[in-house]
DNA sequence: AATCAAAAATGACCAACGGTCAAAAAATAA
DNA sequence: TTATTTTTTGACCGTTGGTCATTTTTGATT
């Protein structure tokens, strides 16, 4: 394989991961077809299997990708974070920031939820790159906190579940909780775990 | 249409109610096909579409039946309570006796989240007999309440999204989280918005 | 018992999906 | 020009939810 036949490769797969984005995000998981990620690329159908090996294993990608960004901006502002407060106001905003992209982050929720019947989309899930994870959540509030590293598993396990809980209910049309609240209730958790 | 039809239909309602909660039971809602349904029962799969218009039709009342059981054992229990404390309790005992039946739990929720994708059945479920509603919870906590209606909404709201994020980590076969973790938190919260 | 209309049940059929794969097209090496 | 490898194609498969013209069963009427 010569470097020229690496390349067009390398944009092809471009080509259909950028398809894929903007369809991912104007249909949601479910609803969008490898026909469509390929025909809107200029492709056939077939060609798809060639970079991925199922439409779960290209949204892998996209997430891992999406939360990265976000992870790297959450990094950053948390190593200027000095207490315990501090850290978990960068939480908050990493949250927060997540929700601005709502549409994704329902997207998200919605694959997690499909994934949770596949073993092999299971066991990736779970392996933390893909998800907010509770030992990820540990590792941040650990050196600040007065309480043990289970406590602090246990906020980020219940810091998760509010968030996947709230984007349910937004998903549904159901606004009775604000973003707000969400920060509101946080920070009251995140109090009562660290006393 | 004689009594002896109607009888008939509805035997046959029935059986092929009683196959679909034995199959969704076992396999989920979207692992689940109508032939099964049918088959299991004894009929042809088009028997199926006299009784119910689709699949989400039929989960629907699968869903409105077994709220029930539990809401009815719930309100019971509810009407002997004296004081905020005690009618927290009674809602904490109910979402605990809708875990215990866990396997259906998580396969409400996977229905809840594909119900998010069509119109109708999204609107079905915000009508309340479906789901946990905040405005459900906020007519058993107003009675004892301190705090307004308003608060008594949000922390109804606020216990169904611990409730089904809880469910979603649970899914994926993360278990951080417990039972006893869940109600700890909701006695939490319920304490900081009464006050 | 014979006839007929209504109700109940059937299963072939449809369009759509994710995914497969032998074969064609394009690119490279000789 | 020819041979080999890589890239792309699209017909095909099995399966699904849902439709509907047709058949079977039922019960009333003569």
């Amino acid at each position: 394989m010569t470097n020229r036949q690496r390349e067009k490769s390398e944009i092809t797969r471009r080509e259909l991961m950028n398809s894929a984005v903007r369809t991912f995000g104007e249909r949601g998981f479910e609803a969008t077809t490898i026909s469509e990620i390929t025909c809107d690329a200029g492709y056939a159908k077939g060609n798809f299997y060639r970079y991925w090996s199922s439409k779960g294993d290209i949204f892998l990608d996209i997430m891992k990708q999406k939360l990265k960004q976000h992870r790297d901006t959450r990094d950053l502002r948390l190593s200027k974070a000095g207490n315990y407060d501090e850290a978990l106001q960068v939480v908050i905003d990493f949250l927060t920031s997540l929700l601005d992209d709502s549409k994704w982050a329902k997207i998200f929720l919605e694959f997690t939820v499909h994934a949770a019947k596949t073993e092999e989309l299971r066991e990736k899930l779970l392996e933390g790159v893909y998800r907010l994870s509770s030992s990820g959540y540990a590792d941040i509030f650990e050196p600040f906190a007065n309480t043990g590293r289970e406590d602090m598993e246990k906020l980020g396990a219940l810091v998760t579940a509010l968030f996947e809980g709230f984007l349910i209910q937004h998903k549904l049309g159901h606004e009775k909780l604000t973003a707000e609240d969400l920060r509101e209730v946080i920070m009251v958790l995140g109090r009562y775990y660290n006393s």
